[in-house]
DNA sequence: ACAGTGTATATAATGAATATACACAATATA
DNA sequence: TATATTGTGTATATTCATTATATACACTGT
């Protein structure tokens, strides 16, 4: 688990421990069963309070990410990781019609998009 | 002027009256010199608090998007819209990115979002 | 005078983040 | 075996920042 805050995001931290969490299950960097780190070690290491982590774990158990037992721990729940790759494809198509609308008011093709976006693919 | 609210969106009201103020600026529905709405007319069409409709236009104006004068209006600033633009287009970038990373994660090539945008662009 | 502008101050409502005290599980050790 | 300790998650009350508001004020043009 290597999570990265960002404070001067505009995101709130519990949403940003719950979406990179996700995406490691998604990715599969984390697997069924697997342990979190304690709510209280988490939150040391972000230096942020208990409650903010505990905030996030408790999402992401009633979104059906993990499962928390009192005295035990958080583990990665058992899911379909499907239906997670199909909400994080619906994710994306939202944030491609965001980025059309905003071609259009400022007048770029389809051409120039996809320009932009093989461009910057190739940085990473 | 045609704003559009959605009070459901976790988007704060006025920055939904900021962006699309912007945008129409930036689209040319707005040209230099011309009037907005008064604060006032406006607060009353959305339904909403006027101290809602200045802090839009209070913030437009920060921006340098408008000038506010008292008991006359607020106008549309003269401006460079190709400053304008670039900080549109690095909005843009900004969002690509985004959504290369979470392609990433679940899995999508270059060639997959290439083809999302084209499906998603001739949607429009 | 009046009706139209933007402005300023004080207030309520919401949500993010916190400290602190609580309840349960596993383990070391007497 | 008993129990003290340490490590888990949980619940409550509080602080703080932001969003949104009502209301009273100040300026401009007719």
């Amino acid at each position: 688990m290597n999570i990265l805050l960002s404070h001067k995001s505009n995101k709130p931290i519990y949403e940003q421990i719950k979406s990179q969490i996700k995406n490691s299950i998604l990715s599969g960097q984390l697997i069924e069963g697997e342990p979190l780190p304690s709510i209280r070690k988490l939150a040391k290491d972000l230096e942020v309070s208990v409650i903010t982590t505990k905030r996030a774990y408790e999402d992401l158990e009633a979104e059906g990410y993990v499962t928390s037992l009192v005295g035990k721990g958080t583990f990665v729940a058992k899911q379909e990781v499907g239906k997670l790759k199909e909400s994080k494809i619906r994710q994306i198509e939202h944030h491609l019609e965001i980025v059309i609308e905003d071609a259009q008011v400022v007048g770029l093709s389809l051409e120039n998009l996809q320009q932009l976006l093989k461009s910057k693919f190739k940085e990473e």
